[in-house]
DNA sequence: CGCTGCTATAGTATAATATATCTATTTGAT
DNA sequence: ATCAAATAGATATATTATACTATAGCAGCG
């Protein structure tokens, strides 16, 4: 039982158990490669999963800095690059920002619904948009290897809100 | 007649064909929208043409003061801002970079093909993607305003090559 | 003409994002 | 306990982007 959603995180959902599901997960999967989940490693991703909205580097180092810490930035950026080298969170190169992952473990491609309003974003794995892709690069003369799908626009909450 | 091509850039085509194409479509969209295409802005546009790459905000302002001048970094993302809001150029959001756009004056989203080999980039208008996007964020409960479909992997030519 | 308002350009400074490099420390393996 | 590798700390700097202020040129108008 997980209580990550895989659709548009909603407004109300109980929060606290995505982010202690995210570090459960976390956890095992580090257990299982032998990955180091450090204090700090742990503490970014906490972080991270602070909110479904993709949080920049520099906002996680505040955030870790918050109680009068002196991490750099080459502290958090190593974190995040070791959660991301295990799929623990996505970078959204759109926006220069990180966001958990809310299937970690499976190394499928994924897409991002970002809501311009809430900011929150809504992990997907859509086998027809990666087929679309597909056809079309074959048809373009191109190999796949990492496609970058970040849909932007509105959230229903947040568009029947108006 | 075009001598823009839309599927991947071939390494032997006459690129001097594709700038010549691509600035007298910009003079022609520029006029009849009444929109300015100053000296400055031109002259962007054509170094982005200079190849079928991404081209960093950075490189083109080298590529401008290459002769002396001294323009800073301001003058240069206004040139591109002008441009990529009369869809003359593209951002590449994965890259932080700038690519000429195949097809101006059709409002239409893109998806691009990056080749991490060559660097080059095709730019598609696949229904089908847009379509995938569009079922899977209904499903999401979402509404789609700006999709931003970056494709890295290697072109064929590339590939060929090994 | 002189005034006003608009657009484009220029210049300076600084913000925001990211990495290189070198050192010190911790960890786990033996 | 010792060593090698991984992790973390520290400093500096590179790269990308914007805020803010000022000026230049030009169109429309009284």
């Amino acid at each position: 039982m997980t209580s990550i959603i895989n659709n548009f995180p909603d407004r109300h959902h109980d929060h606290a158990a995505c982010i202690e599901s995210a570090l459960e997960q976390a956890v095992t999967l580090c257990r299982e490669r032998g990955a180091r989940l450090t204090p700090l490693r742990r503490r970014v991703l906490e972080i991270v999963w602070e909110s479904h909205a993709p949080l920049g580097a520099y906002d996680a180092l505040q955030r870790m800095n918050a109680g009068g810490e002196r991490n750099a930035p080459p502290t958090v950026y190593r974190a995040l690059d070791f959660l991301l080298e295990h799929g623990l969170i996505h970078r959204i190169e759109s926006r220069n920002a990180f966001v958990g992952c809310t299937t970690p473990g499976n190394s499928h491609k994924a897409q991002f619904f970002i809501c311009r309003d809430c900011g929150n974003v809504a992990e997907t794995h859509s086998e027809e948009i990666g087929e679309a892709i597909k056809t079309s690069a074959t048809r373009a003369g191109f190999l796949v290897e990492t496609p970058v799908v970040e849909i932007s626009g509105r959230c229903l909450k947040c568009h029947d809100d108006e």
